[in-house]
RNA sequence: CGGGGUGUAGCGCAGCCUGGUAGCGCACCUGUUUUGGGAACAGGAGGUCGCGAGUUCGAAUCUCGCCGCCCCGACCA
């Protein structure tokens, strides 16, 4: 992309309302624009970033065996009568009439109509394990929206749920999910960690959070220092194996992680000294094991291999795709902008023109653009008539990981410069040396 | 929803107390010079002063009502 032909509308000067720096970036970024309080239009920026977390998410989800489907954002409040939730859910329910004075509501979550689906067309447990996930906005009324996309009232959110004939077979697609997560946060340049949790209005025995540290995390957690040298790499993961995946579940949940909310001060004693930590954490998923507080009420059952009708298993598990933008940006930024993670990263590289218009450069800069985008990458190039000041400094804020930089000076010794956004350290090298680098850095994250 | 604040050009702000033709910086447009870390000069364009009532010869400024937004708290993916 050419900057020229691009919308970016960067701001020089923080606006007044953003507090915490994922806020103030996202806008000085031109990545969002606020509409109403916690209502954003994702500009392209952010759009690009977006949509970048969410194919992660589709992908790790059909790697771990889910089906992706599309339910509506609207949904029927009769559904939500026959839980019991329309009448618990609160304020923070948005309620609609139609035209016909129907009730109906801006879905805040997908429980009552995924149960519907399943009842609709599942009958028998050889039918069973099923996931079924989506990817879609929803929407909570928040009493005080703050802190940007982090705590918006209209958000992107993947939630998935699983239909398993009994207990022994929803707590493996608990498990399941919770290695899922694990592969997708990591992917994401993040370090996710579960943490036992409340189970809040969803309702529950089981569930874990997984939250990310970050100073302005909204809430405190507690945990052994050991659980953040944990990492799954690259390593196979059988996600049909029931041993294997609660084996990683038992790896990253034996050292104490817990949120305030269910802190146990005598158990965290126990932690050594030396790595008991506390710190704030921002929620970025959730997963729930809740049996059959819906399908029960609902009536979706199957008939089991004795030919009784029993009500499925079930669990919901979310990860909060549009405030994960806020959680990154939260845990990779400095006094200059963003740094994006190679994983999510909006562009792979920014070009910088140092002297645009001059016939050198501009040749240089633009056979860099082709054989970036030959290599399969995508550029960023800065093609306008700014000064190498003003260029470097919109990279920076925008934070791609990797800048190449353009100018006479280098190209007199046919050298151009790669510069690392995160370590600010610089290589000089040949145009093609570069291209080969940056195909070879991102080769394990496309 | 309780407490506090705020609304003036795209963004950041001054002006309001003490009523009298609406200002500054950045961004934008034109031109010249510049060109390896947010350039300089000159000229220019851009405003229902959140909305509605009221007081007044006259309201951005005073009064009342409403709305939006932000912060603290309670609440929350």
């Amino acid at each position: 992309m050419r900057l020229s032909r691009y919308f970016l509308p960067v701001l020089k000067e923080t606006p007044a309302e953003a507090q915490i720096a994922s806020h103030r970036l996202m806008l000085r970024a031109g990545m969002i624009k606020q509409q109403q309080a916690g209502i954003y239009s994702w500009l392209p920026l952010g759009f690009k970033v977006l949509r970048k977390l969410e194919n992660i998410v589709h992908e790790e989800q059909i790697r771990a065996g889910h089906v992706p489907m599309l339910m509506p954002t609207l949904q029927p409040a009769d559904l939500w009568r026959e839980s019991g939730r329309y009448e618990d859910y609160g304020e923070e329910m948005l309620r609609i009439t139609d035209r016909h004075g129907r009730d109906m509501l801006y879905g805040p979550t997908n429980e009552e109509m995924i149960t519907d689906i399943f009842r609709a067309h599942v009958s028998s447990y050889k039918d069973l394990p099923l996931t079924l996930y989506h990817i879609q906005w929803k929407f909570r009324d928040e009493i005080r929206p703050r802190f940007g996309v982090m705590r918006g009232r209209e958000f992107f959110m993947k939630d998935g749920y699983n239909f398993d004939v009994d207990y022994a077979g929803a707590m493996h697609a608990y498990n399941r999910h919770m290695v899922s997560y694990l592969r997708t946060y990591e992917r994401m340049g993040l370090q996710a960690i579960p943490m036992r949790a409340d189970s809040g209005p969803i309702g529950g025995d089981n569930t874990h959070e997984f939250l990310v540290l970050a100073e302005t995390g909204e809430s405190e957690v507690f945990y052994d220092s050991a659980i953040t040298d944990l990492k799954l790499g690259d390593r196979e993961i059988d996600f049909d194996n029931w041993d294997e995946v609660s084996a990683i579940c038992t790896e990253w949940t034996t050292p104490y992680a817990r949120t305030d909310e269910t802190h146990d001060a005598a158990a965290f004693a126990e932690v050594p000294q030396d790595r008991r930590k506390s710190s704030r954490g921002i929620e970025v998923g959730q997963i729930f094991y809740f049996g059959t507080k819906y399908s029960e009420p609902m009536g979706a059952t199957v008939q089991d291999g004795d030919g009784n009708k029993v009500p499925v298993h079930m669990g919901s598990h979310g990860i909060g795709v549009s405030r994960l933008v806020g959680a990154i940006i939260e845990a990779n930024h400095d006094e200059g902008g963003i740094i994006w993670p190679e994983g999510v990263t909006p562009f792979h590289a920014g070009i910088v023109n140092l002297r645009q218009g001059d016939a050198e450069t501009d040749g240089a800069c633009e056979s860099l653009y082709k054989a970036l985008t030959a290599a399969g990458l995508e550029p960023l190039y800065d093609d306008r008539s700014e000064r190498a000041g003003a260029k470097f400094a919109t990279m920076d804020l925008i934070g791609l990981p990797w800048r190449i930089t353009v100018g006479p000076r280098g190209l007199k010794t046919g050298v151009i410069e790669l510069t690392s956004r995160r370590t600010g350290e610089s290589e000089e090298l040949a145009p093609e040396a570069a291209v080969a680098r940056l195909t070879e850095i991102y080769a394990g994250h496309m």
